[in-house]
DNA sequence: TATGAATGAGTATTCATTCAT
DNA sequence: TATGAATGAATACTCATTCAT
């Protein structure tokens, strides 16, 4: 039995090992440039090894993007206790949201550099039905905390719905940029927390009641 | 003179049949997707052609971001009157920016979704370099704005650039937002202007003056 | 000494079970498509094992052939009476054939199809030749047949072994066109049975004193 | 225009070198193991190349077929003379089809062992049928044969079709059985020829009118 | 200037076979 | 004896780029 288990063990750290070198190589490259040769390589396995764990190369990416999701989400759960203020519980998810960002930089480019290719055509579309219902969990808690502050008084009564996807893409739209130009002078050394801060400032200035 | 008039007008011309074949192609296949042959029948010109005009297959696409954003630049500047207010001039830049997007969707993805492939790396620094200057002009264009705002005593003392960043960003996040997930349910029904309509309503109510 | 011979009828039965496991892999996707897994799949075991009772996917694929051949001479022994006429004989040993061929189509096929890829090069000489010698074996039985006849005065004294081999080849090259041509109008809905009793008929007729 | 010309002829020299070329690979290695590399390598091409000329491994596959059709076909029209009796043109049917698989035994493996892989499915509709229906063509010249030896009263009334099917199949019958079993033996030093020949005397005294 | 034939490196995926357990 | 994880060679097809004409 002992001997089961470990192989069960061993099984899920192959595959760890293959997500691990297969992030930093779509991560550099791009899911298309991206080669399943270097991935078997970076993994030290033979290509066809990375088969009898992920059925194809779309697949592997995929499996990449819900794994980002889970962390994030669990990042999220642990942090937003439910004793703060709808204000500092945004302040919190952003905080949280650069933290991912920092801490897993290549999980946050594969998710939200997903688009290119039919991805969607490419992988079993129950799974990636379960991919997309992770991700919107996470739009659900941002939700939650709005209609927490309207209900509490604190902010305004705005659409929850559209407030929370502005947040999120503000979001987005801030470490996109950095991400994109940031080697360029356009940001005139302007970072990603002082970006998303400000922004925040702005939005809670507007958004609290008077 | 007539005759050489007529030669670089003509050339020209097949440059610019060759970018409209080009953005067809990579608009409805993404740059990797897209392929040299495709676009060259679609231009109704022989492949070696292509290379008469444009270096290689990333040059060719760095063109059309170009021209993308002289399109947009030239729409701000039109429609950018100096007698507006700054807040009028805000959402103003924002019906503009929508417009783009609504009526050059491809220019918009070719701009926005430029990362992929090592694009920065398979043309000429010079070229790169020109194209972010020209992006980095409308930037200038909404600081100004900002500025312009604060001077006149209707927006708080905010970072202008910060604040045009922010801006950017916003805007960019949503609409990328919307491409992205358009077609699930994620969005509710909401579209990008709703979207952008709200994130501005709630940043220029953070923005101003009490 | 029981369980000496259990262990070896266990051991005959697990090499039937994967020879049954690959005839239907075999008959349904043909040699070069048919895959170890999928034949391993079908009989509920390990590639490995496989490997365990037949050295090659070829040696299996020849095994397969030789029961069919094996078959075939157990129906014609069991059929064939002394008793009968040579004609009847003749008669005889087509719908044998023929019954052979509806009963065991992927025997047939196997049989026939044998050909392609290099399959006499991958097994060993002596098995090939093995398997050459069960086939030889039907053949002098029908040639046993011609003697018969001319012994008995019924056939013109043809030379036997022509004959059979003329037989041999005209219901084979039957049953291979209307498997090769038999989805499309050529054959003008005859059927394998009706063609060869007419072959039958007709070689009868020049084949009998007159 | 004479250059035009000039690179048609090429064009079509360049096809049929590849046609040459592929003939040797299929027919030493069959349909499957024959691989686009060593084709390309023996016609001293690049792969590229090849994919210019023919859109798939089966469409070229599929063309030399056509090819062996048509080679056969002319060599029939130009040798059954009209004044032939019907005795007299099928012995020269015989003939013929046996001095094609002599001068092309590659295009007779080709047309006859067809079978393997979903050729059909794998090229166009279009093409599969005209490759059918030049085919078919043979097969009622033969039929038309028959028909007169009927009509001429030397015939007995036989189903023509049937009967062609039957001359037709035999003949292939033989030669598979040579080309099978040809190294070993089982054929006991009969070559094809007294093989057919002998087969033609028993069918034509039974189907001579007595 | 324009052509388009030719190239050949590049890629995802498959599968017979092996071997440590 | 049985397993099944791992291998790695094999293969059809693509496409940006070049170059002789």
């Amino acid at each position: 039995m002992g001997i089961l288990e470990r192989k069960k063990r061993e099984k899920q750290q192959r595959r760890a090992d293959i997500m691990e070198a297969a992030k930093d190589v779509f991560f550099s490259k791009g899911l298309m440039s991206a080669t399943m040769d270097e991935i078997a390589e970076r993994a030290e396995l033979s290509k066809g090894t990375l088969y009898l764990y992920f059925q194809s190369k779309e697949e592997l990416y995929l499996s990449l993007l819900d794994e980002g999701d889970r962390i994030f989400l669990t990042m999220m759960r642990k942090e937003l206790l439910p004793t703060l203020s709808a204000e500092e519980l945004i302040r919190k998810t952003a905080s949280v949201y650069y933290k991912f960002y920092q801490q897993y930089p290549d999980y946050f480019n594969i998710m939200f550099f997903l688009h290119h290719g039919d991805l969607e055509n490419k992988v079993s579309p129950e799974f990636y039905k379960a991919c997309m219902c992770q991700a919107e969990e996470t739009l659900k808690m941002i939700e939650g905390i709005i209609q927490k502050g309207i209900g509490e008084g604190t902010f305004r009564k705005v659409d929850s719905w559209k407030m929370t996807l502005n947040l999120w893409a503000t979001a987005n739209g801030i470490f996109f940029l950095c991400k994109e130009k940031g080697h360029h002078d356009f940001l005139k050394g302007y970072g990603e927390q002082e970006l998303l801060e400000h922004a925040l400032d702005i939005y809670l200035e507007g958004l609290k009641k008077k």
